[in-house]
DNA sequence: GCACAGGTAGATT
DNA sequence: AATCTACCTGTG
């Protein structure tokens, strides 16, 4: 028994982004989404309705597309995921790394990196699921999602659920999920916004401040998670999520031993500026690969 | 067996 | 207002 072919031919990606291969594979799998996966020398990726594979090749993102599913479509559907109308390199230039020896060292070493534009609905929860979570765990806790509650893709694979669904699944259906006390706020979460149709996309198109208030009004998000909705899946660049890596970055590198979050935060807003989400994203790429001490 | 992990909310100083 | 602590579960 063969295992049916059930994706197209590789193609080159004519839009694609400038990415070195650390940059790509930080960029999609380093802990902005949860739902790619390496497989052979390709990346496997899935949000809203779509599912791509892209793989890196000799400076060039080519993407192979399943049968069945809208070549144009699924295009601008990457251009979109990417943020391909944002100049991450301009902002990068932007960023002090000329007076900031450790986020210099960061940038160096992951040029190209850039912040994914992902849909809210989804980051939201993705993030839910991650309190207290190592990235392996975040994906297999959404993949089980997936497999439950989603909805079926041209591959045999399955979307992210909506938050329809799972209002409608039940906080026991949640736990078999592998969800653990994360089942509790996601449910929550998911009734607070089926009785305010709207609430989601009124979030997003709020200012950032607003939108962070409105986002931390829904049980089991918190600053940390409501920044990474903002900045990995609203395009909010200034967002800066402070979770244990980049806590012990300011605190050790930057020797701000003893400052509270709410200071954290106001260093980062001073320091690196409108984009100080960007510049967290190159240290925590740059913590976690051992290029800078944390 | 036990500490620890991309946090948050509620209780207790 | 600052500092514990419980909350689930998989991994080392």
């Amino acid at each position: 028994m063969v295992t049916p072919k059930k994706f197209g031919s590789w193609k080159p990606w004519e839009e694609a982004p400038e990415f070195t291969q650390e940059s790509f594979v930080e960029t999609i799998n380093g802990g902005q989404a949860f739902r790619w996966k390496q497989v052979a020398e390709f990346y496997e990726g899935r949000w809203s309705s779509n599912v791509v594979r892209l793989r890196y090749n000799n400076g060039m993102i080519e993407y192979s597309l399943p049968f069945g599913s809208d070549q144009v479509n699924t295009l601008k559907g990457l251009r979109s995921y990417f943020a391909c109308d944002t100049n991450f390199s301009d902002i990068a230039d932007s960023l002090p790394w000329r007076s900031d020896p450790i986020l210099a060292t960061a940038i160096k070493n992951f040029t190209g990196l850039r912040i994914l534009r992902q849909p809210l609905a989804e980051t939201l929860l993705c993030f839910l699921c991650s309190s207290t979570k190592q990235i392996p765990q975040i994906k297999a806790i959404c993949e089980a999602l997936a497999l439950d509650l989603g909805n079926p893709l041209e591959d045999g694979s399955y979307t992210l659920p909506d938050w329809g669904s799972i209002a409608n699944a039940g906080e026991q259906r949640l736990r078999s999920a592998k969800l653990g006390y994360r089942a509790k706020y996601i449910y929550k979460t998911a009734l607070f916004l089926a009785e305010r149709p709207g609430w989601l996309e009124g979030t997003e198109a709020a200012p950032t401040q607003e939108a962070r208030a409105r986002l931390m009004e829904l049980p089991g998000v918190g600053r940390k998670i409501a920044d990474c909705t903002l900045l990995f899946g609203a395009g909010r660049l200034e967002a800066f999520p402070i979770d244990t890596w980049v806590g012990k970055i300011l605190t050790r590198a930057y020797q701000l031993e003893g400052l509270k979050q709410t200071q954290l935060q106001n260093f980062a807003r001073i320091h690196f500026g409108t984009a100080a989400g960007y510049a967290q994203q190159y240290l925590f790429a740059a913590a976690r690969a051992g290029y800078i001490p944390s």
